[in-house]
RNA sequence: GCUGCUGUAGCUCAGUGGUAGAGCACUCCCUUGGUAAGGGAGAGGUCGACAGUUCAAUCCUGUCCAGCAGCACCA
């Protein structure tokens, strides 16, 4: 028999016969390598121990203490595990796809009962026992008609219909653990008792529309949470219970900033203290804006039907608009208007007003425009997904030539903003031309070429997601990190040279003729209500100082220290301070744990001392230790902390 | 929109086929206390809405509304 070479990690290379397996090149190691090893990445794939190796490779032999591998194999063979557990409690139950997912995995069942929370604990039990039996997992590749006619024989058709969609030069493997089979493409580890019986639990249970597709049948899935070790597992329950912490739906009812009710679903009723967020929010942006070299306008909400008709919202995303039917006395019939869900046709109408020349382009149009979208319900989420929202969008009205030099101002733009926002971490994509489109592969070629060239001359690498720009151009997409690693797209600029055609935007050249402009669309937030949101969520609560809706809580210790207390907010407001007084009939301890509750960021205590000394007992949020100021030096450094980002 | 779950006091939640309870918050009284909950008393609810079953429904059934998780959606 032929000799390949294999290549370790550390250098060394041994010689095997062509065949042998990842398993047995363990096990000639040692015996102990051999008991422990679970996959093995050869060449840079990832493969199970019964793979045969045919040729001259470089080989890793994988345990549980590789991480990536370890936690693909554990999740992978406990999705197995788990439908294999619900086979054998409800053998009449369906499998279809079981995938491993970010920390997890989950299965897709078709039964006809739902899956309660105590079957899931009956499932664990159950997939604990499986782990206990260490099952040898097997493997084999079956010719696709045996494999489609047993599982027609086993009445499992979403397996017949995967088979189907598998393409037909990819060999179908089996995979056993014990006697229950799955269609698998692999790798798995040697035997069920690899996997940590105490670092996986079940989730929760939702349904998921088979194959992603809302026109077919709705199937349960259940997610399950899995790692190589019970500590990990814990952590990581730990971490969702922090999640769950910063949930700013929770926050927002605690810190008084807004709420939301029945009669109006997806629209915020936003409090004195949320209210002052979202106005300090704005007003920095409108500062930002206006030094950016925009000009703000403002817009109808309520429009004609006509308008929508003209620029396609009618047609593409009327089941998405608040229609509003206006019955005059003696109309001949009803005026059908909308609730505008996007400023962008509106903004044509004020450009279209005049005669433009090349001379006034780019225009930057910018507005606060207030939107409202019938989203559907079960999209709705806190004030993060809402029916109605404010944007801070604007439109660049310009020339194909000035595509690329606008969209790197805009970067910079917007790089400014999440520095300003303490955002540090965020990446761009930008989406190329889909299928469906309209417009020259030519200019397709330029504007991409133009939006990618200003990425890169702003400084930023990008990705790019093909097929995934709009009908009529590619677009740019800003997703920021925030502070436990999850992701929220906020800013786009989206190129757009169909409005401007539909809605007839037109300026004079300078040969003297009529031209069409390029819209750029572009938010740098998106919406107020989600921004704050993810603000909310980012910060837990501890906004920084200028957007802190409550800056100072003033405490007197005793009542007769009110008085002064009283005196240093006035001092404080005149400064332009957010201060109050807390001269409640409460003890110092009382008010103490309130205001650190409410997230007030600065505290301060009066006594009598500090009415002798003129002084105050400053107290930081999330800080033990007091200090003591005069009046004078904490009026000086809440003034300079609480001065917004733009303005020091 | 789809599947499942939930809806009881301002908040968090118990509870029962015979019209309801706790803790916190709120009001008042006592207490003037030095940096994360001092003590006492009181007030507060058409039990999400509408139908049905029943002598009787907050509880059982149905429809609707809203919320939660996931899916789908986010021209």
């Amino acid at each position: 028999m032929a000799q390949i070479s294999l290549t370790f990690p550390d250098g060394n290379s041994r010689e095997y016969p062509a065949g042998i397996t990842a398993g047995e090149v363990a096990a000639d190691i040692s015996k102990s390598l051999a008991k422990k090893a679970i996959s093995a990445t050869v060449n840079g794939a990832h493969f199970d121990l019964q793979w045969p190796i045919t040729g001259d490779s470089a080989i890793a032999i994988h345990t549980l203490q590789d991480e990536v591998q370890a936690n693909e194999l554990v999740r992978h063979d406990l999705a197995h595990i788990m439908a294999r557990a619900v086979q054998e409690l409800w053998p009449d139950v369906k499998v279809t796809i079981g995938p491993v997912i970010k920390d997890g995995w989950y299965y897709d069942f078709d039964r006809q009962e739902p899956f309660t929370p105590e079957d899931l604990g009956a499932i664990e039990k159950k997939m604990k026992e499986i782990i206990n039996l260490r099952d040898p997992v097997k493997t084999e590749v079956w010719d696709r008609d045996v494999a489609v006619k047993y599982y027609e024989e086993r009445g499992e058709p979403y397996k017949v219909e995967l088979i189907d969609s598998i393409p037909g030069d990819e060999p179908l493997r089996m995979y056993w653990h014990g006697d229950w089979q799955d269609l698998c493409r692999g790798p798995h580890l040697q035997h069920t008792g690899q996997v940590p019986a105490d670092a996986f639990k079940l989730m929760n249970v939702a349904g998921a529309y088979w194959r992603g597709d809302s026109s077919r049948p709705m199937l349960q899935r259940i997610y399950g949470t899995a790692f190589t070790s019970k500590e990990k597992l814990k952590a990581h329950l730990t971490m969702l219970e922090e999640a769950a912490k910063r949930d700013h739906r929770k926050l927002g009812r605690e810190m008084n900033l807004f709420h939301m009710q029945e009669e109006a679903p997806g629209q915020v009723f936003w409090h004195p203290n949320g209210w002052t967020i979202y106005t300090e929010l704005q007003d920095y942006m409108r500062r930002k804006q206006r030094r950016g070299g925009y000009v703000e306008v403002n817009t109808p909400q309520v429009v004609n039907r006509k308008l929508w008709e003209a620029s396609g919202h009618w047609g593409n995303y009327q089941e998405n608009m608040f229609i509003v039917e206006v019955d005059e006395d003696h109309a001949r019939e009803k005026t059908i208007n909308a609730l505008k869900p996007m400023n962008c046709p509106c903004h044509v109408q004020v450009f279209n007003q005049g005669l433009k020349s090349y001379r006034d382009l780019p225009l930057r149009m910018a507005e606060f425009g207030s939107c409202n979208r019938y989203e559907p319900s079960g999209a709705l989420h806190g004030i993060m997904r809402v029916r109605g929202f404010t944007q801070d969008d604007a439109h660049i009205f310009c020339t194909e030539d000035q595509i690329e030099a606008e969209t790197k101002i805009f970067i910079d733009f917007l790089a400014d903003i999440y520095a300003d926002l303490g955002f540090t971490g965020w990446t761009i994509k930008l989406s190329t031309r889909p299928e469906k489109r309209i417009g020259s592969e030519e200019s397709w070629d330029r504007v991409e070429a133009a939006l990618g060239n200003a990425c890169k001359a702003a400084g930023y690498d990008y990705e790019i997601q093909e097929g995934e720009g709009a009908f009529y151009g590619p677009k740019l997409e800003f997703t920021l990190t925030d502070a436990i690693g999850r992701e929220w797209q906020c800013g786009t600029l989206q190129v757009d040279p169909n409005l401007p055609e539909r809605l007839d935007a037109n300026y004079i050249g300078q040969d003297g003729d009529k031209h069409r402009p390029i819209m750029l669309h572009r938010a740098v937030l998106g919406s107020f209500e989600r921004f704050i949101g993810i603000l909310i969520e980012n910060s837990e609560g501890k906004l920084p100082l200028w957007l802190a809706p409550r800056q100072v809580v003033v405490a007197s210790i005793v009542s007769d220290a009110d008085a002064y207390c009283l005196e240093v907010v006035e001092a404080l407001k005149a400064k332009g301070i957010r201060a109050e007084a807390d001269l409640r009939n409460e003890k110092i301890n009382y008010k103490v744990r309130e205001h650190s509750v409410g997230k007030v960021p600065y505290i301060l205590a009066c006594g009598m001392k500090e009415v002798e000394e003129r002084t105050v007992s400053t107290r930081r949020l999330g800080e033990k230790q007091t200090k003591t100021q005069t009046m004078d030096e904490i009026v000086a450094e809440l003034a300079s902390v609480t001065t917004p980002p733009d303005k020091r």
